[in-house]
DNA sequence: CCGCGAAATGTCGCAGGCAAAGAATGGAGC
DNA sequence: GCTCCATTCTTTGCCTGCGACATTTCGCGG
């Protein structure tokens, strides 16, 4: 009925998402030298675009900028990523309990569903899907549900963080094939709607993710940031 | 003696800091539709700074863009200003209970120090500040003592749009002298270290605050920015 | 009264110049 | 001969002005 009337989308916006996007795939290491030029040419752009999209991730936390001086991509240190975790713990449990409560049936139906389609994609394709990435995925639907536009911001924000923490190799480890199996935890929440109990799920899911990510930052501390000196572009 | 380095200063950081004031004192009233040249003149700057800044304001959900469109001011309704509020209610608590936890001697007595200092001054006088300036003070200061930069991020930027609900002519409803009097909860609070204690104590804070509002936004439903907002579609 | 096209408004993007920070170089002192 | 410091030079971020495209508005004709 609607043709999609191809959304005209700006230059700084490409250049943003395509930025952020291998930022957060760590294509673009954590704490690496980004000079406006090399990127310009790199993303095909001109500096002013360029500018406005490196002024969003700043503002985002994915870019450090000092001023005068340059921009680097932001530092991943296991600090960080306990950082991170903590606000995780105390936000995503309240986001579950909220959309629990306050979203339709039609909503609840609508994530359970994308939750099972996604789930039965075969582990080893190409587009697999990760565990963290189904729980994500059914979060921020639920997020949505909840219909308090500032969570969804702060949480879409926090997603994306999350996402370069994936985007690091410890992802063998992370990965929990117990987690993804029939009975998933998911599933029963999203069936039963019952918002405490959800809540409590999601806690206890943040604290075992938590954990596993610890155990191989321990493991692996090599693919830290630990060294931002000058590493020549490209 | 001491030099002052004069730290040198962007002019698209003037122009962010500058229109960030003017919105969260609501000078730019919650809905207004902004224009590049305009603010341009008015604020004495050129376009590419100015661009900068409403990139920045935007991208932290202050003003709404429309690509090819235009910017202006997000607007104030009584669903955003809720929406808000149970952010806060999530978050504020855990960032006092984290604070109380995790904050030296010294840095709760330096919290202690600046509560009791602002609370000296005299209400009425030209830098008076009210109750919840005060309490948003303390949370800050307590925010940093958790070391936990991305949580102060996300706390300073809910902070911000606190201001500019309460520069709304809604005050003088907000302000209450029963909590700006002697035994304010915030100096218990930070006296006895009982996080938990604390944490209640925040939530049932924010609680009240929420509830005063909600009683001064049903009564002046005129300062909402409804008039402007036709295509918003949530 | 309604649809259509042209002017006007305003945003988006580019090229270039300016100034500051860091790197490279040459010279003085030990 | 080595080290340290001052100066020069290159790199690079920051900003101004202008031109191009999109959207809206207004006027004309039907």
């Amino acid at each position: 009925m609607s043709e999609v009337p191809e959304p005209r989308v700006s230059l700084n916006e490409v250049a943003y998402r395509r930025l952020r996007s291998e930022i957060i795939t760590c294509r673009l290491a954590p704490g690496q030298r980004l000079t406006e030029k090399q990127l310009a040419a790199d993303l095909g752009v001109s500096t002013a675009p360029l500018r406005d999209a490196l002024t969003r991730l700043d503002h985002e936390g994915l870019i450090h900028t000092v001023p005068f001086k340059g921009y680097r991509v932001a530092p991943l240190t296991p600090r960080s990523i306990d950082d991170l975790f903590v606000v995780w713990r105390i936000i995503g449990p309240e986001v579950i309990r909220l959309g629990m409560t306050r979203a339709s049936d039609d909503q609840l139906a609508a994530a359970r569903a994308a939750f099972d389609e996604m789930g039965d994609r075969v582990p080893g394709d190409a587009g697999a899907v990760h565990d963290i990435d189904l729980v994500n995925a059914t979060f921020g639907t639920l997020a949505e549900a909840t219909g308090n536009d500032y969570l969804v911001t702060v949480y879409r924000r926090l997603m994306g963080d999350m996402s370069r923490i994936r985007a690091l190799r410890l992802t063998s480890e992370v990965d929990d094939p117990s987690a993804t199996s029939e009975g998933h935890w998911v599933r029963h929440v999203l069936a039963e709607r019952d918002p405490d109990r959800a809540a409590e799920q999601a806690r206890r899911h943040i604290d075992e993710v938590h954990q596993r990510v610890l155990q191989a930052v321990v493991r692996w501390p090599s693919v830290m940031s630990s060294e931002v000196s000058v590493s020549q572009p490209r």
